[in-house]
DNA sequence: TTGAGGTTTTGAGACGATTCAAAAGAATCT
DNA sequence: AGATTCTTTTGAATCGTCTCAAAACCTCAA
């Protein structure tokens, strides 16, 4: 009902505002006696404190904006944990927008978070063209891009995407398959172009002898990635591909269910590879092979770049984070039998 | 760097901080000819309005916030969409907050959104006892209870999770099943509790003739469903279930992958049925049976009310919504070929 | 008793936007 | 022109907290 003020505490506690804000901000330097009072009077009243309010004063607020690309993808939920696990220890809030891959609702959420003059903005941009996001870091909100390169006006931390594709696509060509799939989406998005070109370049080591089909999505999620299995489950076995490297591994799962509906068998007559290693992909009808990211240190790692921006506008230097992939083979990709 | 403010604003557009204040909520009682001038300024200045300094002084907030129990399930992330859906519509913001089944995370988390003074919270409580909650609600916070029975204090959105375990054990038991393991988690969680109940309920009228074991895990994680499945798999084929129902599909997921790694065939050694019904449910090693709940709804529902308490006060009644489960039913409890 | 030095407490501005009564300006009618 | 009504614009007060210079209070020594 009736949200008590700290004027309301100091009338009750007989001592003027100036007193209960140094009570809440600077207990040491207060008399031992009054600051009980004020406690007292605080719990009496149920006082919490305005944070709005102390942050349109102070000037600095205590939540950073985290927008990924897709909240459905355990990917970036444990991106997330890990920029949250960090934000707990700098009682920090981390506040989740989903751009869902939509440029209009990531715009929609910057908007806002700017709006709220959150202390920082951690993002996964929708698409590679950020002029947007230069202006929103010239107007003075700090960005940290997370999984997709920088462009030297902010930091980032990425994953050696390119890296991540080549070694899938090399597991695929030393595993005997000659004709490789890559189950992609939207080329706009950054990460599905580098981990193509890392795949092309795997194939294009392998000489001529190597095939490379491209099947393109509006999304990278299980139904698109199950909607190309259809398609490739359709075609005449000797124009299939007999490898399907994914984009990420919500597709690799739809990918999957489609070949299984389909009556067929993983890997031998199709062998698939996913992307990210995310918890479920172990636990799939046929545990899938990945590549694997650091998700948790990412998030980490994200937040930390931004924190330290924060903490030293002027000395800091911009810096780019990349970690390596790994790969964690399953039996999705394991040797063919019939091979 | 510099951020501006209405005064910058108006002093460019030669007009009063008043007027700039008009065009930006209400631009139809403002003159074209001075709304374009300030709109210019705007432009120019790349003036952002300052939500924090907004709220301060209009007193209600555009975010409210949502606490769940673990933010890598799915079912959780789909609420979430839900309620964010209908967020989006009334230009509203919705904060995610994963207490991970920890009641010191969730106090810490009501606390901040306290603090924050969000328009009102949507929240899975850890714990059943919640006076804590009853407090906050006193002083002036609206909350309803997401999946999870209401005090009356609250409106509340659930499902009949008692009836959800009712259908899954009498399922099991029309398959045959006469020794039925509930792989469960902390009973202090109603949800947990009151499908156990459920289930039990379902053996009890199947009058002695069924047999109900429970496992307990410390949450409701794959992990834990793992661990639970790699104890009943090291039992002697005589001891154990022939189905296990499990709390949600998270442990239902981790019970099947270990059941794949001691070679026991599901569902003909052992059955399994989920809960919540995600999408990996589906796309697991088995498919998942599993009691599905309108999660999408249950989020958007919950939000509703929230809308209307807010947007009503006085005359609010609180109410307390209760969906219906329904039984999705794939090969992981299909009929047992040698039965 | 006075003064110096230290510790506590005070209270008047910010911070940035919104509100609303009142002033100013336009338009219409006698 | 003057009175009347309607439309725009103004600017001071306000939301709840923090800050900081100044005031008030202590203690101790000369």
């Amino acid at each position: 009902m009736a949200t008590r003020n700290i004027k309301e505490v100091a009338q009750l506690a007989r001592v003027s505002v100036g007193t209960v804000s140094n009570v809440l901000n600077r207990p040491e330097i207060v008399s031992p006696a009054t600051r009980e009072r004020v406690f007292e009077a605080i719990k009496k009243l149920g006082f919490v404190r305005n944070e709005v309010a102390r942050h349109l004063r102070v000037g600095r607020s205590r939540t950073v904006g985290l927008v990924v690309l897709d909240v459905a993808n355990p990917f970036f939920v444990d991106v997330a944990q890990g920029a949250e696990s960090v934000a707990d220890d700098h009682d920090t809030m981390v506040v989740l927008c989903n751009s869902a891959g939509d440029p209009g609702r990531e715009r929609r959420h910057l908007d806002q978070l700017e709006q709220q003059r959150v202390m920082g903005i951690l993002i996964t941009p929708v698409e590679t063209d950020n002029t947007w996001l230069e202006e929103l870091i010239a107007r003075g909100t700090p960005v940290v891009l997370v999984d997709s390169p920088a462009t030297g006006l902010q930091c980032s931390v990425a994953v050696d995407d390119r890296l991540g594709g080549q070694i899938a696509g090399a597991h695929l060509i030393e595993r005997g398959h000659r004709r490789i799939m890559f189950v992609g989406g939207p080329p706009s998005i950054k990460q599905v172009a580098d981990r193509h070109a890392g795949v092309a370049s795997a194939v294009a080591a392998a000489d001529g002898a190597v095939e490379l089909l491209t099947a393109t999505a509006p999304a990278l999620t299980v139904a698109e990635g199950r909607a190309i299995g259809e398609r490739v489950a359709a075609l005449p076995p000797a124009e299939r591909p007999t490898a399907a490297f994914c984009a990420n591994d919500m597709m690799a799962l739809g990918f999957l269910q489609a070949m299984a509906s389909h009556g067929l068998r993983v890997p031998d007559d199709l062998a698939i590879i996913g992307y990210d290693d995310i918890d479920f992909a172990a636990a799939a009808a046929v545990p899938l092979s990945s590549v694997r990211q650091p998700r948790e240190l990412l998030g980490r790692t994200a937040i930390d770049l931004l924190l330290e921006e924060v903490a030293e506008p002027e000395q800091h230097r911009h810096r780019q984070v990349i970690f390596q992939p790994d790969l964690v083979v399953r039996e999705s990709s394991a040797m063919r039998r019939d091979a």
